[in-house]
DNA sequence: CGAAGCTTCCC
DNA sequence: CGGGAAGCTTC
């Protein structure tokens, strides 16, 4: 079956149509020779912009004037990544090259072309391996492209023939790609050549003939040139049309040629992903350190890129994250710092996208989200803060200290009296010194107008110890507070008054009165101040934040006092609240291990718990999260009670709460989530790990916990159905639930389609099988038929059949090379020979079974 | 010599 | 059968 080619020279003289390549048609074509399938396509109008008189010659004779000559087009590309493997590996069967929409799970197909325009008896489609490239002459490639045929595999090129009765449409199956060692490169270039060179020169002299050696020396050189520049990782396939005419092949068209097919196994070509990161979170003005594991990379030829789109997708910024070559740790992770976002003063967070971007090929990772957050100072705080007090924010040094900033009463200071910075620096640095205390206490008091004499026995003297400053808040609060009431003023006044008495008197965490009885727990004032808010309707003052954007409710939830913790809960806070780490009131509550029963008071609020429960952390745990890591079975139920979605992922791993209880160990937690929720058993995290796949990874050490946890996880698989075949097939390692598994599939009745699979393995006949099914067709005298269906009547009258003790076995061997099992399996069942079709169907599964 | 690339091997 | 990795070679 070895037949010709034309190269450049003789490309050009034929002069080809232009042919369309419409883009492949949708999963509901045929597939492959199925003569019970009718084709649904519209055929593309072929587009000629060149036709020369020889062209138009050669045509005349089979087509007239008004007819369109004939194309090829692509009807199912191949997948466009897959493994190549070095001669050394094949020898079990692996992956064979499947169609771009093939399904692993559900329906193969396979690289298929169809010539179009052509009505003729049948023509021969061929399918080679090419280098990859744009120009109109690509050369062969060095990589082998071979095809299983039961035990044997055959090189390319592979032809097939097609017919109308398949809608000359070709589908090549069970192929897969040998990759050339280095050193046999040349040779195979060589051997590949020289064939084509044998096809054209037969082709042109209209006679086979042996290569001169000027040519072979021609085809040596042109070799010798071509393995310099030959791209290993980067094939496609050529298909062509031929006619035959005395055992020459003749192109009937432009050859067509699919798009690239990488290797997969290549770190330049291979499959770019973030398999996990240490933050998926940055302040907005970047420059936070990440560390990401990633599949492997070439150091000199990889990009971070972050993103955002708008809500049309459309990308709206991307900014490059910064790191050398130095910062790739041996092809699998990057140490890298994020870029700033395009507006450093966001007032809420941002969520954009990374991922990884490969510069020589353009490729890039399948993105993950990420997430911008703004700095404290520019933090929503849900109400605009008067600006009464003699410091504006405005006046905020935007200074290298991050959280920890310039508290404002130091600012104040800086602007109210003359401190060199020399002096402000050393204060910085050393926060508790008894100098500093003393220059801020003189002038803190002078600036607020309040005498130093005042309050409760603090007086002439600095205060040393921050109660002691906090004590002076609180109590100014409350004097001035009643002082004012006893002026009688009007309903505005006192609104405006209490909003600058909470926001003007603050210590150095920007802490004012109520937050500081809060995180006091000083029950008796907390009940004084909240009553009076309340008396007066002022709510937003419940929701004030501290430097570190805590409200009173982060507060209360971080100290003991129940009793503190529900009276703030009694009122309307905002639990959506986030405090610099970005965790809310309950995600404080949870790591500060508070109680069920403050729990279930924070997740009874009134208002429901949608705007919270499900909220993540600046390191994207949600409290779900959090709660499982810290192994608390009660915490996780309360939470599953109040509505919490269980299937949120960690955004750094793409790890699901049941991933999470299964890395912990934690056991209870496990159960609890198989028993009552939907949790995702199946979920594959960034690294491409169901919690199924973890938890059977995790039993190899053994341990009786984690066997449970296994075991747990199977049965809760069983209990809801799922007969996902693949999965268990791959967990289970015992021999005894292997063979189980094995008889169930024998005694299930296979559906057409996977029995039409199961086809698309076996290429051949056993002999057993052959001479079974040859005899049952002699006897029946339906080869004669049969052949009809299978257009090859022609063969009949050749010698080989005719004189042939058995007509069948010749016809069938003849058969299986020019079309598949499949299709004779379908005629034979048309032919109502039943009992030869339960043979072959026997003989194709059980094959499969021995694999 | 170490890092990356190439080939073989193994479950 | 897909994935991982060991053991060579090359730079």
């Amino acid at each position: 079956m070895h037949d010709i080619q034309f190269n450049k020279a003789h490309h050009e003289m034929i002069g080809y149509p232009f042919t369309l390549t419409p883009p492949s048609s949708s999963e509901d074509s045929p597939q492959s020779f199925n003569m019970h399938s009718p084709n649904h396509y519209i055929l593309p109008q072929p587009y000629i912009i060149s036709a020369t008189p020889q062209y138009e010659m050669s045509m005349t004779s089979m087509y007239n004037s008004e007819m369109k000559p004939p194309y090829l087009t692509i009807v199912e590309q191949p997948i466009d990544k897959f493994r190549f493997r070095y001669k050394s590996e094949m020898a079990g069967t692996h992956g064979s090259l499947t169609g771009i929409n093939s399904d692993k799970t559900r329906k193969q197909t396979y690289p298929t072309v169809k010539l179009n325009n052509f009505f003729e008896r049948d023509a021969i489609i061929r399918c080679s391996l090419y280098q990859n490239g744009s120009s109109d002459d690509r050369q062969p490639h060095a990589h082998r492209l071979i095809m299983k045929h039961g035990h044997e595999e055959r090189d390319d090129p592979h032809d097939l023939l097609v017919t109308k009765d398949n809608g000359y449409e070709a589908s090549f199956h069970s192929m897969g790609i040998i990759h050339t060692a280095k050193k046999h490169i040349v040779g195979e270039l060589k051997r590949k050549k020289t064939l084509l060179k044998l096809e054209e020169v037969a082709r042109l002299d209209k006679i086979k003939r042996n290569l001169s050696i000027k040519e072979e020396v021609e085809i040596g050189t042109s070799a010798d040139e071509e393995c310099k520049s030959i791209n290993l990782n980067i094939v496609c396939l050529r298909f062509d049309a031929f006619r035959r005419e005395n055992d020459i092949l003749y192109p009937i068209c432009k050859p067509i040629y699919s798009h690239a097919i990488n290797n997969l196994k290549s770190a330049l070509t291979g499959e770019l992903k973030i398999v996990r990161m240490d933050h998926s979170s940055s302040p907005a003005k970047g420059n936070r350190e990440i560390f990401m594991l990633v599949e492997k990379v070439t150091k000199k030829n990889i990009k971070i890129r972050f993103f955002e789109l708008d809500e049309e997708e459309n990308e709206m910024w991307s900014e490059y994250g910064k790191f050398n070559d130095l910062d790739v740790h041996h092809q699998y992770a990057i140490v890298f710092r994020t870029p700033p976002y395009k507006d450093l003063n966001i007032d809420e967070q941002k969520k954009v996208f990374i991922e990884l971007e490969r510069p020589s090929d353009g490729s890039r990772s399948e993105p993950r989200e990420f997430t911008y957050i703004p700095s404290s100072q520019n933090y929503k705080t849900g109400m605009k803060r008067p600006r009464t007090s003699m410091y504006s924010s405005s006046e905020y040094s935007s200074s290298s200290l991050n959280s920890a900033e310039i508290p404002t009463t130091l600012e104040a200071l800086q602007n109210g009296c003359e401190v060199t910075s020399a002096d402000l620096h050393a204060a910085l640095e050393n926060i508790d010194s008894d100098e500093f205390r003393k220059i801020f206490y003189e002038n803190y008091t002078e600036f607020n107008g309040l005498q130093t004499d005042c309050g409760r026995g603090l007086s002439k003297r600095a205060p040393n110890t921050e109660e002691d400053k906090d004590r002076i808040i609180v109590d100014r609060v409350v004097e001035e507070y009643q002082d004012f009431m006893k002026s009688k003023p009007k309903n505005d006044q006192i609104l405006h008054m209490l909003q600058s008495l909470f926001t003007k008197y603050v210590n150095d965490a920007k802490e004012n009165a109520l937050h500081i009885v809060a995180s006091e727990g000083n029950l008796k004032m907390l009940r004084y101040f909240l009553n009076i808010i309340s008396i007066h309707k002022l709510y937003t003052i419940l929701n004030l934040r501290n430097s570190n954007m805590e409200t009173i409710a982060h507060l209360a939830l971080q100290q003991s006092n129940v009793d503190v913790i529900t009276t703030i809960l009694k009122y309307q806070c905002d639990l959506s609240a986030k405090d610099i780490n970005g965790n809310t009131p309950l995600h404080v509550a949870i790591i500060r291990n508070q109680s069920n029963i403050v729990i279930d008071t924070l997740l009874r609020s009134p208002y429901g718990t949608d705007l919270f429960i499900n909220a993540e952390n600046n390191d994207n745990f949600t409290a779900l999260h959090m709660a499982i890591k810290m192994n608390k079975v009660k915490y996780v139920d309360l939470l599953y009670k109040y509505g919490v979605n269980v299937n949120l992922i960690d955004k750094k791993t793409g790890r699901n709460s049941l991933h999470i209880a299964i890395a912990e160990q934690a056991t209870e937690i496990v159960k609890l989530l198989l028993e009552k929720t939907t949790i995702d058993i199946l979920k594959e995290d960034f690294s491409g790990r169901s919690p199924l796949n973890m938890a059977k990874h995790l039993t190899q050490d053994k341990e009786p916990e984690r066997i449970q946890i296994y075991n747990m996880i199977e049965k809760a698989l069983k209990d809801r159905g799922i007969h996902t075949e693949c999965v268990i097939k791959e967990e289970i390692e015992s021999e005894e639930e292997m063979e189980v598994e094995m008889v169930e599939c024998k005694f299930e009745k296979l559906a057409i389609d996977e029995l039409e699979t199961m086809y698309k393995n076996a290429t051949s006949f056993t002999s057993l099988c052959l001479e079974k099914v040859s005899r049952i067709l002699d006897v029946s005298q339906n080869w004669l038929p049969l052949a009809d269906l299978l257009d090859l009547k022609h063969f009949v009258h050749t010698n080989m059949i005719a004189h042939s003790k058995s007509k069948s076995r010749e016809l069938l061997q003849i058969a299986v090379k020019v079309t598949d099992l499949w299709t004779i399996r379908n005629f034979l069942d048309n032919l109502g020979e039943s009992e030869a079709v339960t043979l072959i169907d026997n003989m194709v599964t059980s094959t499969k079974m021995e694999t």
